[in-house]
DNA sequence: GAAATATGAATGAACG
DNA sequence: CGTTCATTCATATTTC
């Protein structure tokens, strides 16, 4: 009953000498290793397994995170940890959604519905986008005059002589986007 | 490293179509759009779902950045590692690698401590990675003599053993959309 | 074996 | 523009 090659890539668990590396030069207060930082870990680890810079990259930054995380959950502090609104932090309710997260990477591709935020709440207007819905064809859409634009490089005359367009400095921590 | 501002809650995630076109517009070499283009873009896109111009921007910076820190060999890790057991016979079943690890929480921390002699790592006997598959180096890279290299962030250059990453590689995500 | 949890990986958003 | 943070997702592992 089960399939044959699914390219199942599975993730990199570090071996326990790894972890305990990672453990102590976390707890050296290096705070984030750079770039080099991270070379030189990854060459000292892969003697004790097979591992990536991406991979040590990626366990620094989740046990930063994490740390942070943790403290502030209802560690120590008082009890009484009332939501008032129905945001609430899922954390480890992960599925308990009703609504389905967990989609097949295989199908991750597919439309989930609508999954953005949408402003508009509770008068129900959720317009789920029809669009989504449908199949992405590798024509995509239709009207997509616009990408004949973007497709044209030598587009690019069309506004920059205009001395106007500046450059995308305002568009760093702008809030104007109303989103 | 005061207020942070991260009063971004909902985090814009394109749908299948929108990320069609923008990897289309991305693959055309179009590089960074101009303000103007993104502006198109952002419209074409709301078609689609809901979408600012600062989606549309940030997608185009991060993709690029992802794109550079491949070639160049940054965090961007260069070789994808699995475990060494990752062959070919993984299956979707959980059950293949039969046999839990079972580590105690003891040594998956493991405090160290001064004992060097981790035969905790005995439990292997279903441990997926046998560490000792791995060739240990000559030089017999001490866990310890790491930490120093990283409490002083002047000396990167210990172990120079780093020439490895040059060619491009693929670390990042695997899209199958547009299948 | 399914649920719950832990954690690695991916990515959008922010900062400098 | 490069780097880092924060959040989410997927999968391994543990528990029931």
């Amino acid at each position: 009953t089960l399939g044959h090659k699914m390219t199942a890539r599975q993730r990199w668990t570090p071996t326990p000498v790894q972890l305990q590396i990672l453990e102590r030069i976390f707890d050296q207060g290096t705070g984030t290793p750079s770039k080099q930082k991270i070379k030189d870990i990854t060459e000292e680890l892969s003697q004790h397994g097979q591992i990536s810079d991406q991979n040590v990259y990626n366990w620094f930054q989740n046990r930063r995170a994490r740390s942070k995380r943790k403290q502030h959950g209802g560690v120590g502090s008082s009890n009484n940890n009332n939501n008032n609104n129905g945001e609430s932090e899922v954390e480890t309710e992960t599925e308990t959604l009703n609504g389905k997260r967990k989609i097949p990477e295989s199908l991750r591709v597919l439309p989930d519905g609508n999954n953005n935020s949408n402003n508009a709440i509770g008068t129900a207007s959720t317009s789920p986008r029809p669009e989504d819905l449908c199949f992405q064809s590798p024509e995509m859409s239709s009207d997509l005059h616009l990408l004949g634009v973007l497709s044209n490089p030598r587009d690019d005359h069309l506004v920059g002589k205009m001395g106007l367009s500046d450059s995308y400095n305002l568009y760093d921590h702008v809030e104007d986007y109303g989103m």
